[in-house]
DNA sequence: GATGAATGAGGCTTCATTCAT
DNA sequence: GATGAATGAAGCCTCATTCAT
């Protein structure tokens, strides 16, 4: 962990390199800095450090704290979402395509755990410029699972017709257990991301199918004890 | 929301007060400031200034930026946790335990979004002392939920025995998509804490009656298209 | 000049005062190291030092560096157009005016080699927040000036009449003149107010009276040589 | 004002040139930035880019910021005095050399604001080895009158004998007059070169024809109101 | 001859925290 | 009990300047 990115010298002044190498040593120091220590927490000092440069030549390619935070978000929101897509073959059923998603989802956020940190935590507890930056990448999950729930009500025959905000909310849901079950596989690394695609899979499937076959919980169910 | 807090009094050189208020009226703008700016960026002046009060006063009472957050962690959590709980009466079968405790929290984190805030996304993402805490409170919701889960499976004559890894799963699934539903109610305001709580029954209350009897979704399950 | 501004306490931690003398502390410590290093070059840190107050004070009081020079030409443009009126009495002729609103111009100047640097060389220097606050001043002065040739022209009888635009071509030259008369009296220091005002008199006051009997200068005069 | 000074070639990588060519270009670049934005505010990266060349070029060629704006100051001082003599005819009188000189003085400085304001603003506002450069020129200028003024005393029959000091001063008056005229034309771009120079020779020359009649002003005159 | 890569040094600004009254 | 006065430490950012190719 010393000198953060191997760039095959001891130390000394930085070794030259072509822009586009530095610029993602300095991406990846930058996203386990802040994954680590939050947005305001992370110095620029510290960042140029573990990338083994110096400050100004951070500056000089990313221009600020803000755009590099914002670099960072954008550069992790996509390898996310294109680890996910990546992993998901569309001729899968429904439920086929969702494990294989959520398999993908939790590999990758055990995989790289500093920049899952700075998709869900760092840039949404830090304003504007940010939050709607990693908003835009979970909307785009939320939509791809919303397709999928579409998509398993029509293969279900005689699905009853789903409200659209019932899908919204259970989107919502699901995208939200699968967002605490990343940290909680995460924490504990005994637990595996196919593990805890399972866990998920057993939660969420039956209550899906329940839904469109029509049957809904309702609070007069209660039976007085 | 000029004055912040307000305290009863015109205005003028804050008036004598005892000391339980003041220090009531400084942890709510602490939790205002702290849930809206974040812990790095909300300055202690902001907050006493919002409390009304002079900054020393804040530091004699509360002693040191670190302690005021973690006071605010503390009685933000014990806030949450007692309101969850007050709404449970523990005479109802599991699932209206589950339904009554889901209300309670929606409604509390709306009432208090800021509060939410600081426990959900800022008290997490600022290192050691803080997370711990909050960690605290959210091991004491799953274990309520862990609870009720068992009860349903005692309720539910017959049924299989549940793995202890499946039920924290699924117990970290649930409270996670509590969660995020929480978020999601809140953002639009036309969700209320009931849709809300109900969203999730649905979701969520099939997929435990399926596991309790055995039945999972298993890849297998997967035809070709 | 070690120490800056005498507060009569050795060295140490800054003695308590109160604000509004800190805050003259302060301006007169920045109008020195301005008028000599120039608004870029002079650096909050030394004029902290100079004031005898750590820098975080300044700020608190003067808030930025933008603000604390607008606020060191603000108060020496006032101090300058104050000390000139008041050397005016409004019962003079013209010419009378004139001549002790100059020496007493010199003398505001001489005294105050700092402030007339920062007014006359630094403020003009650098960009817009600050040129004009020192236009503004210098239209004063030159209204006044323009006054004074008119109520010349009316106390000399059968004046010819004035077009405004030559009016206020004499005014600035006048102006300009004087300006460059305290650069000069400033630089060899043997040269008083006194005199630098006498021979501006002596420059001016004849030109003005020429130009009020309507004779002017033509290029026709010249002969070939 | 893209590519700035433009160099006759298409744009891409700059084309090999003789080694003065490029020198001029980067001193008509520096000239423009330290004109507007002044010494410290003007940076070698904005230099460098509005001279179409790399940085280090700049640095080979003219060493460093100090010597690049030092060569500067030089140029243009050279140029704005060549520009003066060459639009005196020395067989002219004397009023007639200073109406031609001044005319070439106005006209010089409204067709080189930038080389202006390097010369009167921004050379002088920058310590020490930036005034001296344009002080020496500004004595040459001095001289340049002063003679003017022995010239005219000659040329007047019966001239009284001026004082050195009178002479000194008032040919410091008219340079300032004259500086003044000047910024006040470049403000105003309605007021051309050659009505300065008319403003300034009506403004002066009776003054000097009194002086060399003996006739001067003295506060004597002023009678009570 | 010309430049992309790189940095030491320094400046503005803010903040948590403490005295002395 | 309460506060106006004050600061050490640290962070973001820029700039003049130099290598190595």
């Amino acid at each position: 962990m010393g000198e953060g990115v191997d760039d095959g010298v001891g130390d000394g002044k930085a070794r030259r390199m072509p822009r586009a190498v530095r610029e993602r040593q300095m991406l990846d120091a930058a996203v386990v800095t802040f994954g680590r220590r939050g947005y305001r927490a992370a110095s620029m000092d510290e960042i140029a450090e573990l990338a083994g440069v110096s400050k100004p030549l951070v500056y000089l390619y990313l221009n600020s704290k803000e755009d590099l935070f914002t670099a960072c978000i954008r550069r992790e929101a996509q390898a996310l979402v294109t680890a996910v897509r990546s992993g998901v073959d569309p001729d899968l059923t429904a439920d086929g395509q969702l494990w294989s998603g959520l398999r993908a989802f939790f590999t990758h956020t055990a995989e790289h755990p500093d920049a899952w940190s700075v998709l869900h935590h760092q840039a949404r507890t830090h304003g504007e410029p940010f939050a709607r930056e990693v908003s835009q990448m979970r909307e785009e999950i939320v939509a791809f699972v919303t397709a999928l729930i579409h998509e398993a009500a029509q293969e279900a025959h005689g699905a009853t017709e789903l409200a659209e905000r019932d899908v919204a909310g259970l989107a919502q849901a699901l995208v939200g257990a699968a967002e605490s079950l990343a940290g909680w596989a995460n924490a504990s690394d005994s637990v595996t991301a196919k593990e805890a695609a399972a866990t998920l899979m057993n939660f969420a499937w039956a209550g899906l199918g329940n839904l469109m076959r029509g049957e809904r919980w309702s609070p007069r169910h209660q039976p007085a004890h």
